[in-house]
RNA sequence: GCCGGAGUGGUGGAAUGGUAUACACGAACGACUCAAAAUCGUUUGCUGAAAGGCAUGGAGGUUCAAAUCCUCUCUCCGGCACCA
């Protein structure tokens, strides 16, 4: 008998699987039912790593085991194409955005096809291609015409020196990346869309989502439905007045002081009352240099006082001392709060450093004795412009007088120029192209502008899994026939950094579809499971700089792509968010298990039919289904533990193990199938079913506890009455030894399984 | 800081109110071998001569019974709106 190859086995059945196409995916399958498992597109980083391979090949398990099922599985994979690291290397390497992309893509498809995954290549989608990004941008048109868009400005991270914005990443501990200058925050006018507008329902159709708890609280959270109060502060010795939110109007008697905003217009508009103007401007000023994220961060609270400026608290008539603070925010609420130090912790920290009144014991107010309610979120609508090349274009053209229009649909799409120096230079990229000026006058009069902004790559992302149902239509971003027959997505398996942003992007984008009648659900995923990380060996997150990135290539080359993805899966249990180190020796145990599966046909013969086989079937399916991959493979490797034990085993026992096996390794399955004289594939083949009546047990151990510590147990049949096994354990030596002469006051049965005596 | 998650043997984990540590890795010893690798076998939570006692990040609580439920707390991971 020849040895586990791997190489040539899975390069063989690679060849095989793609000449017979038979992961090509039919739309409709006469009495097959549809199965959409999505799990999100990558970016074309040029180099898969391990974590790539948990996203894709683990999943990859699941989809095969429901296209065993019976299902018509379609399992989808492309490239989230547009983003920072291309436009990175145009910078550095002076690399043309587009061609080092699709370089890295060409890399990516080859490493990808190496996992023998069940991916359906014909319908791959590529998010900067512009057959892709024609439906990015009429998508935008649509929802322009919606009054979904509009212009607003925004705070962004700006570099004085390079005179460039920076993505948050790009700035650690305040300071450009690339040159070490102070990085400021500056005001940015943009393209926004109107997310908030669908706050009310992006909570409310949580309700009905097959999603894990966490991921529906963490989605309520940042969307951060608040019912509250405004009241309004009258400023003494003004005409002003100060708006402020609360969610707690009830204890307004102990307002004892106003905090604003470091940007709220009323310090302006009162600059002649503030008599510490300068150190007001100063503190303005340095709030200027932190990021939002920062100023809730910073343990130390600080703040002015707005010297002169005091206002009436409408509940008491006292007059209180009115303050700015970094750690209001001017985008939530009104951008301004009143302080209850007595009630509230930050607050009375607050009160504490700086000396201001805190008020014991006060009167409660009624609800909205001061003011009128109202509902107020912390989500705030979605900037979608990036002064960035590398990106959808956003197809708006100016007029002579600066007014915008929508590039018409029959210009799109509306091409991302060639001729752009991508060295940073104070401008968006895009405004230094030439065609796309005189491609703008060529189409609309002399005078007309471009647009230069191209849209935030979770744009692209908003929408992939529709394209992927009909990646060619020329016509539509997906037929309607062909929508109807996959969606809603049946299983979206991701990462959990895209609990947030991701998900609430694409719930809006597709809700706003939904309500333009462009597609017929207003939720896009039915179930979702977010999954954890895979660590280095060292327990730390991978990175280069710590040394410990594991290469799947090379571990594929040394014990196959089967072992990995089943070491993956033998990891712990998959759809929860927990993180597993990559243990090297651990992947060993895999590989092992593969040949003793590989060896064990050798004692296929007469032998008599395994009990616990049965059981397996069950317990595999079972778990699977929970995406509980790694009890599923002990399942296996405990089948095979009963059959060492065994001189012999049949044929057909085999073939099940093979089928359980399959969707783990589908290479070597794949294999031994064929050689067990099989002419069809193995993966087209129908999950085993197991014989109800050959998992049922007459026998079982009842335990046997004395104070609910185990003092003996003994085999019993099942079922037994509660007093019969009472008398019997009451008759244990072991229990006599440990009742002694006290007196029984309790006997607890629990059916099957124990017995506690309380003394 | 705010939101979400996770802590169980030397390691990954199993057990979701009822025998804690299944399955695997590692380690030790043995078989095979001139030898090594591979393979196979035995042992392996800690403590103790044994009987037994102790152990699921820590502290308390509920219960006949807690890794599992409750309260507080510590540590680590993800997200915080321009990384994708």
């Amino acid at each position: 008998m020849k040895n586990y190859d791997h190489k040539k086995i899975e390069k063989r059945w690679q060849k095989e699987w793609e000449s017979k196409k038979i992961y090509q995916v039919k739309d409709n399958v006469k009495g097959k039912e549809n199965f959409y498992t999505l799990v999100e597109f990558t970016y074309p980083s040029g180099n898969l790593h391990v974590g790539h391979w948990y996203a894709f090949a683990v999943t990859d398990i699941f989809a095969r085991h429901k296209r065993m099922q019976g299902f018509n599985v379609l399992y989808p994979m492309g490239f989230d194409a547009f983003g920072l690291p291309a436009e990175n290397a145009a910078i550095n390497l002076g690399a043309d955005p587009k061609v080092w992309t699709y370089e890295q893509m060409d890399k990516m498809r080859a490493q990808l096809r190496s996992m023998g995954a069940m991916f359906d290549w014909d319908r791959e989608i590529v998010s900067c291609d512009p057959e892709y990004y024609k439906w990015t941008q009429w998508m935008f048109n649509q929802f322009l015409k919606a009054g979904l868009v509009y212009r607003d400005s925004t705070k962004v991270n700006w570099c004085p020196k390079d005179k460039t914005i920076l993505a948050n990443e790009q700035v650690s501990d305040g300071v450009c990346d690339r040159c070490g200058t102070e990085v400021e925050q500056r005001d940015q006018e943009q393209w926004m869309l109107r997310i908030t507008k669908y706050a009310d329902r992006l909570v409310d159709d949580l309700e009905v989502l097959d999603w894990p708890l966490e991921i529906k609280s963490a989605q309520k959270n940042w969307i951060g439905r608040s019912e509250g109060v405004e009241i309004s502060f009258e400023v003494q010795s003004s005409k002003f007045k100060v708006d402020v939110f609360t969610t707690r109007p009830d204890t307004i008697f102990g307002a004892t002081y106003l905090v604003l905003s470091p940007e709220h217009e009323l310090i302006s508009n009162l600059k002649a009352q503030i008599s510490n103007w300068e150190e007001v401007s100063k503190y303005i000023q340095q709030t200027k240099k932190k990021s939002e994220l920062d100023r809730q961060q910073s343990k130390e609270k600080t703040g002015v006082e707005l010297k002169g400026v005091r206002a009436i608290n409408p509940a008491t008539k006292e007059e209180i001392p009115v303050w700015i603070a970094d750690y209001v925010l001017a985008g939530y609420g009104t951008g301004a709060i009143m302080a209850v130090p007595a009630d509230d912790k930050r607050d009375e920290e607050f009160a504490l450093k700086f000396n201001l009144p805190i008020v014991r014991d006060y009167k409660k107010a009624g609800f909205d004795d001061f003011g009128k309610k109202i509902i107020k979120y912390k989500l705030r609508d979605w900037g979608i412009s990036r002064q960035r090349y590398w990106g959808t274009p956003i197809p708006i053209v100016y007029d002579p007088e600066g007014k915008a229009h929508p590039v018409p649909d029959k210009h799109l799409p509306w091409l991302l120029p060639k001729d752009v120096d991508h060295k940073p230079s104070g401008v968006a990229p895009l405004a230094k192209s030439e065609e796309l000026f005189k491609r703008t006058e060529k189409i609309f009069g002399k005078g007309w502008k471009p647009e230069v902004e191209t849209m935030d790559t979770f744009v692209d992302s908003s929408w992939y899994f529709y394209r992927y149902l009909d990646a060619k239509n020329k016509k539509t971003f997906a037929d309607l026939k062909r929508q109807n027959s996959w969606m809603p997505i049946d299983l979206y398996m991701g990462g959990a950094e895209h609990t947030n942003m991701h998900l609430l992007y694409s719930r809006f984008w597709v809700k706003a579809l939904f309500d333009l009648g462009l597609v017929k659900e207003s939720e896009a995923y039915k179930i979702r499971r977010n999954r954890g990380l895979i660590l280095g060996p060292d327990g730390n997150k991978m990175s280069k700089s710590r040394g410990n990135v594991v290469d799947p290539d090379e571990i594929v080359e040394r014990l196959g792509a089967d072992t990995v993805r089943m070491y993956l899966a033998f990891m712990g249990p998959y759809g929860v968010t927990v993180n597993y180190p990559w243990d090297p020796n651990g992947v060993v145990g895999v590989r092992r298990f593969l040949e003793r599966v590989w060896k064990v046909k050798e004692k296929i013969g007469k032998g008599k039919a395994t009990p616990f086989l049965h059981k397996a079937i069950k317990k595999v399916s079972e778990d699977i289904e929970e995406y509980k991959f790694n009890t599923a493979i002990t399942q296996m490797m405990m089948l095979l533990n009963e059959w060492d034990k065994t001189g012999s085993i049949l044929e057909d026992e085999y073939k099940i193990l093979l089928k359980l096996l399959a969707p783990f390794a589908p290479h070597m399955t794949e294999e031994l199938w064929f050689e067990l004289g099989n002419k069809k594939s193995i993966h087209t083949s129908s999950w085993p079913e197991y014989d109800p009546e050959k998992i049922v047990e007459d026998m079982v151990t009842m335990v046997v506890q004395v104070n609910g510590k185990v003092r003996a147990s003994f085999e019993e049949r099942k079922n037994r009455e509660d007093g019969e096994v009472i008398s019997r354990a009451m008759d244990m030596p072991e229990v006599k030894k440990w009742v002694g002469d006290k007196p029984i006051k309790k006997s607890i049965v629990v059916k099957n399984r124990l017995i506690n005596f309380v003394t």
